[in-house]
RNA sequence: GUGGGUGUAGCUCAGUCGGCAGAGCACCUGGUUGUGGUCCAGGGUGUCGGGGGUUCAAGUCCCCUCACUCACCCCA
């Protein structure tokens, strides 16, 4: 110990991890989410951590910072990595449908809880390695609109049953966007959506000036551009207000029909939580019709807790068939490291234990172990006392770890045993077979 | 990847002009060999991120490097 070189324990930067008593209030939400995706009849899928390269970069760009694999005494001339940690859980679900095409049941509704890695720079509410809660509906050829509603109104739910700070789920659909700058006129739509996506960062006359310097846009077109971003609202009149300003092309009128109909689905959802913001598009481009996207109300710098959006066919590069598909994912880390750090995680227990029984004596042990598995044995979580330390240690651990009760077996021959209820102090007789802890 | 900030005890941090390494909290021991929290008395648990340089002398000044952190990019 004394001239052996320790390793500085630092954390990693992005890579988070919490104490025992902060990990069991993760686990009860995770346990919240499944049960909502469960209720929904979504059923849960696990993909390996990695994925071949070619997959991982088959959708989008190499922008992903994607972390790659490589053996640390890899064979020489095999130095090219092949595999890389997935980055989100959608692709690896679109490799996942392709593959086992044959034995799944279509609509193919899924849900599915993993972690995923980025190489980015760590930032507040950005991390390196994270849990995203997916929730996925695919279909070959065609996903009924239904489900764009059906989504919303899941995650709508689990951030509900997880009692956090306020938010909004804000809806938009890529179609309207293009299509109202296709009835503008304007050559390359994608290039402006990528513009207003800046709207919140930059403000209006920043996208404005971009509008006008780099995307080479008249004042009116950009005018038009920015008058159908600050569109907002949650009720049908949302399409009204974008019918006024006076554009019109198909795809606008099928962007409009599937925004109006999503949003009448959801009309009943309490006020604010959902809402169409024409403002929102999402960079990935393989969003195609409906896009979601989540913040903290209170924290609008904060980056989004929950987003997805349609895709018209996200499985294509792995099977010649059609498979279009809704998705939506919850940002559980980033979700839970701000609640964290604003104090709002009210700690649980730092052990599950309910009781610990004391070790009066080393000649005694064999009694506490006995009485342990008696109550281990009628379902109470229960630890024995490692050593026979004197009896004010080993209830000031059970007091420091949590712990809500102290069983105390016969000191002497023919006592009864004895339980201590750490909150009053209390103190009792009490019968190994009977005896059950409150709340159980 | 680009630019700024910060690295001292387990944690939060102080450390003057370059002159013996500090505080609070936490932790350990005892007061209390059958009873926790409160209280009292003790205890410093440290490669001052790492390497090099200047100097009689470096936590302090200079260079390099690493890590962390904030902003940009991007995103859950």
């Amino acid at each position: 110990m004394s001239d052996q070189q320790i390793v500085r324990p630092v954390p990693i930067s992005g890579f988070p991890e919490w104490l025992p008593e902060v990990r069991t209030v993760e686990l009860h939400w995770l346990d919240r989410i499944r049960a909502t995706f469960e209720r929904y009849g979504f059923c849960s899928i696990e993909t390996p951590s990695v994925e071949a390269l070619e997959v991982l970069q088959a959708k989008g760009e190499t922008s992903q910072e994607v972390y790659t694999l490589h053996r640390l005494q890899g064979e020489p001339g095999d130095d090219a990595a092949r595999l890389g940690l997935h980055f989100d859980l959608t692709v690896p679900f679109a490799r996942y449908v392709a593959q086992h095409f044959n034995d799944l049941v279509f609509p193919f509704k899924r849900y599915q809880t993993q972690r995923v890695w980025r190489g980015e720079r760590p930032q507040e509410g950005r991390f390196r390695e994270f849990t995203q809660c997916d929730i996925d509906v695919i279909n070959p050829d065609q996903v009924p609109l239904h489900f764009d509603a059906e989504l919303p109104r899941i995650v709508h739910e689990v951030l509900t049953s997880l009692g956090i700070p306020p938010w909004t789920i804000n809806i938009n659909n890529r179609k309207v966007l293009q299509g109202f700058y296709e009835g503008l006129g304007l050559p390359d739509p994608l290039a402006v959506i990528r513009a207003v996506d800046k709207l919140d960062k930059i403000g209006a006359e920043g996208v404005r000036r971009l509008l006008a310097d780099d995307l080479k846009l008249d004042p009116g077109q950009a005018g038009a551009v920015l008058d159908l971003a600050s569109v907002r609202g949650s009720g049908t009149g949302v399409v009204d207000d974008i019918a006024k300003l006076g554009v019109s092309s198909p795809l606008l009128s099928t962007g409009l029909d599937e925004l109006g109909f999503v949003l009448e689905e959801l009309a009943d959802l309490p006020e604010g939580t959902v809402v169409a913001d024409l403002s929102i598009a999402r960079g990935l481009d393989y969003y195609t019709g409906t896009v979601y996207e989540g913040k903290f109300t209170d924290w609008p710098g904060y980056g989004s807790i929950t987003a997805g959006g349609r895709y018209a066919d996200l499985a294509g590069s792995f099977i010649r068939r059609e498979l279009p598909g809704v998705g939506l994912s919850i940002g559980l880390t980033r979700i839970f490291a701000k609640l964290v750090a604003e104090g709002l995680i009210e700690p649980g227990a730092k052990s599950p234990s309910r009781v610990l029984v004391v070790v009066p004596s080393d000649d005694r042990r064999a009694d506490a172990v006995a009485a342990a598995a008696a109550l281990r044995g009628r379902g109470v979580n229960t630890e024995t006392y490692h050593q026979a330390d004197k009896l004010g240690k080993q209830i000031r651990y059970a007091s420091r770890k949590g712990i809500p009760y102290v069983w105390f077996p016969p000191f002497e021959d023919g006592r009864p045993h004895e339980v201590k209820d750490m909150a009053s102090g209390e103190q009792t007789e009490a019968d190994l077979m009977t005896w059950t802890p409150a709340g159980a």
